[in-house]
DNA sequence: TGGTTACAACTTTTT
DNA sequence: GTTGTAACCA
């Protein structure tokens, strides 16, 4: 199956030229499964795009039968720009994309085969939260107890993992209130496939089912990609991994590049064991490594790796550079937060006044907390910045409600999206009208669009509330079909103007609602890119973020997270507190594995300086309001003391005797260290009613109801049937006088 | 139905 | 300390 035949010796391609040994190995070893280790900077996406133009300018393969998978669509992008560089022509042809996005565009084309329509829509968070929600409301679960987030955290696992409800193992299996979790993730599954909608995991797990239910569809992937690529491997989960051996399988011909010792998302279900097996998941499989370092100085590289070299599991490699030592880490203890703080403004202040860029400079924290005090004192000095991270574009509230009602136009079967903004602007539609839509929709099996268009035909509803919801359903009716013709961008313009949306953030006297209106702008004139609705709808669930403008010269605030791949002059890294950094529930959630996570985003930490790093701890800091009293981190006494300079709280070196961190800091965790419950403990609280199967309310239509007999109305009371149009019954009240109403709210009297 | 008040939560977040 | 959600009241 995996060929490991050394491949025919080629004319050295000037592609080859600029490479190093190492690099130029990882390149020519086209043939079977090949891992790259790649360290921190030491020239991997380099590889991994001449890998690609040398397959492809050898005349090895045709870029039709090439598959690029990666992570993020920033990666995505720069691969295929580098590629189409280095080819001197366009990719044409040739797949580059991230997991979420190959997997999308293979199960749309066979989407029926999982039980979906190929229009179905790629739910986002919030969509995702709402539904959870709707689920555990309907199994009566106790949501203080049972978080939705929480609930939701354990279903993203699963599919993490590549399990569907029927494969969860038992063991796995909590109480959440009367039902259960399989329950729960079951009914969620099953609102998906009736709302004709995929969460992000879905995207992969029926993209498995897919492909292990249907051989054929797999060996027509299999024909068709004969290399496959992979970028961040570290960051694969099981489903992932799963996908890509099935891929793979036939012809053995998978390149996996990434780094072990970057591994620092497993709580989102990465596991660092893809990589650590990949020798023994791929027999004769080649192991490259990439351990020469063109970006940092010696004594971070030092300093980086004794770091690291304190994890257990890890492939192992070291870092070296021809850069020469530079200057060593600094590591200066300050008092509290504020002054932690004024330090950094000024060590940039003083970097401004020799000329530096702000761009030189970056502030890697651990958590979101952290940014405010730099962000307040860089106010104050009045330097630019910038906060990277936080709320995305596509994420405003603004922009998804707006989403919502283009994502209604596409896809009438939304509700998720309907119920988003059927009252937004307000329209004095509330719950009561809602709940009823929904009873509506549950008995006839229809959406809650198409319920709403019943219902107005009936007098449930009383006469304007009625006159509301017609209105809106004209409304809808009338975008749709403006949609087949108008471009996508006129649609969106005319459907935020006549729904009143955009009124209602014009008449907001909040500071924040021109803002609002601008994004909503920003939003038109990105439509205005794709002509059809649909298309840009797909664009929008898979590619989250908005390009950038250029970044003006501002010194970046971040967490470490945000920061992998990235590369700075002059890093600072503030908080390395025993409790923020490690943080204390990464270690109470996941012990040892946590630490070492932790271990390993320090490391991202400190490789992404070229030139001059900075380590900070406070003795003390304010933590949602409280003061909290912290001690060095650990990983400063890891920290070997030639590559380190130890400051004061002013910068002056210290000498040899306050080596923070060391001695007093042991490695294994420490009894009474804030122990506190996290929600996923509370989660997985096995402390409950007994299981109960989730209560599915059907609305009945009560036998023996005909023309003529007597019936009872919750709301209009007793009266008799004049007649009788499918599940809609005209009646004549003793009281209300004659009224259409449905059948499911009658009762025989 | 909608606004106000009170209460809890609060690591990281590529898609 | 801040923010988001839930319950409660007008």
């Amino acid at each position: 199956m995996l060929s490991n035949a050394v491949p025919a010796p080629i004319e050295p391609y000037p592609l080859l030229a600029s490479l190093n040994p190492g690099q130029q190995a990882a390149v020519v070893r086209t043939e079977g499964a090949v891992l790259v280790l790649a360290g921190a900077g030491t020239g991997k996406t380099r590889v991994l795009t001449t890998r690609l133009a040398y397959l492809i300018a050898t005349g090895r393969t045709g870029p039709f039968s090439l598959l690029a998978v990666t992570f993020t669509n920033k990666a995505a992008r720069e691969m295929a720009e580098r590629v189409a560089q280095l080819l001197g022509r366009p990719t044409e042809g040739l797949w580059i994309g991230t997991f979420h996005a190959i997997a999308a565009r293979i199960l749309r084309r066979h989407a029926e085969l999982v039980g979906l329509k190929s229009t179905f829509t790629i739910l986002d968070t919030d969509d995702q939260l709402r539904l959870v929600k709707q689920v555990l409301e309907a199994a009566n679960v106790d949501d203080k107890r049972w978080p939705a987030r929480g609930v939701l955290g354990l279903i993203e696992r699963w599919k993490d993992r590549g399990l569907t409800p029927d494969k969860v193992p038992g063991d796995d299996d909590q109480a959440v209130g009367p039902s259960r979790a399989i329950a729960i993730y079951r009914a969620y599954q099953q609102r998906l496939i009736e709302l004709n909608a995929a969460d992000f995991g879905d995207l992969l797990l029926h993209g498995l089912t897919l492909f292990t239910g249907h051989p054929d569809v797999l060996a027509q992937y299999q024909d068709r990609f004969r290399y496959i690529l992979v970028d961040e491997y570290q960051d694969t989960n099981v489903a992932q991994y799963l996908w890509l051996r099935l891929l793979a399988q036939s012809h053995g011909n998978l390149c996996c590049v990434g780094d072990d010792d970057q591994s620092i998302y497993g709580w989102r279900g990465a596991q660092v064991d893809n990589i650590l097996r990949f020798e023994r998941d791929f027999a004769g499989a080649t192991v490259v490594r990439l351990e020469r370092n063109y970006r940092s100085t010696g004594h971070i590289l030092g300093a980086a790796s004794a770091l690291i070299a304190h994890n257990a599991g890890r492939l192992g490699k070291t870092l070296w550079t021809e850069a020469g030592d530079g200057e060593p880490v600094a590591v200066r203890g300050v008092w509290d937060d504020a002054e932690e703080a004024r330090a950094i403004g000024e060590e940039i202040e003083a970097g401004q006044r020799a000329g530096l860029p702000l761009g030189a400079f970056a502030i890697l924290v651990r958590a979101g907390f952290q940014t405010r005090a730099f962000e307040e004192r860089l106010i104050t000095l009045g330097v630019p910045y910038r906060v990277v991270g936080g709320l995305r574009f596509y994420e405003r509230q603004e922009i998804r409600d707006a989403l919502a009602y283009l994502r209604v136009i596409a896809q009438p079967d939304d509700d998720l999206a309907f119920e988003r903004i059927y009252n937004q602007p307000k329209r004095g539609l509330g719950d009561t009208t809602l709940q009823l839509l929904h009873t509506v929709a549950r008995a006839r099996g229809c959406s809650l669009l198409a319920a709403a268009a019943f219902a107005v035909e009936t007098d449930e509803l009383p006469p304007q509330r009625r006159a509301t919801l017609r209105r809106l359903i004209e409304s809808f009716a009338r975008w749709r079909q403006a949609a087949e013709t108008m471009p996508a961008a006129e649609i969106a313009a005319v459907v935020l103007d006549e729904s009143g949306y955009t009124a209602m953030w014009q008449q907001d006297k909040l500071v924040t609602a021109p803002g609002r209106l601008d994004n909503l702008q920003e939003l038109v004139r990105a439509i205005a890119e794709f002509e059809r609705l649909p298309a840009f709808l797909e664009h929008v669930s898979l590619v989250m973020d908005m390009a950038t403008g250029d970044a003006q010269d501002m010194v970046s605030i971040m967490t470490l997270h945000s920061a992998k791949g990235l590369e700075f002059d002059t890093v600072f890294l503030p908080g390395w507190e025993e409790g923020v950094f490690p943080n204390q529930l990464a270690i109470d959630d996941k012990g040892i594995a946590g630490l070492e996570e932790e271990r390993r985003l320090a490391h991202v930490g400190l490789t992404r300086a070229r030139r001059r790093a900075c380590v900070l701890y406070a003795g003390r800091r304010l933590v949602h309001g409280q003061w909290q009293a912290n001690l060095p981190s650990r990983f400063l006494a890891e920290l070997p003391a030639k590559h380190v300079i130890r400051q004061d709280a002013l910068g002056q070196p210290l000498g040899h005797a306050a080596t923070p961190g060391a001695g007093h800091v042991a490695e294994s965790a420490r009894p009474g260290y804030g122990l506190r419950p996290s929600n996923y403990h509370r989660v997985l609280d096995a402390r409950a009613k007994p299981a109960v199967p989730l209560a599915k309310p059907v609305a009945q239509t009560p036998e023996g109801i005909a023309v003529g007999g007597r019936v009872f109305h919750q709301k209009f009371g007793y009266g008799r049937v004049r007649a009788v149009d499918g599940d809609k019954l005209d009646i004549a009240f003793d009281k209300a006088g004659d009224k259409k109403v449905m059948a499911g709210f009658v009762q025989k009297a």
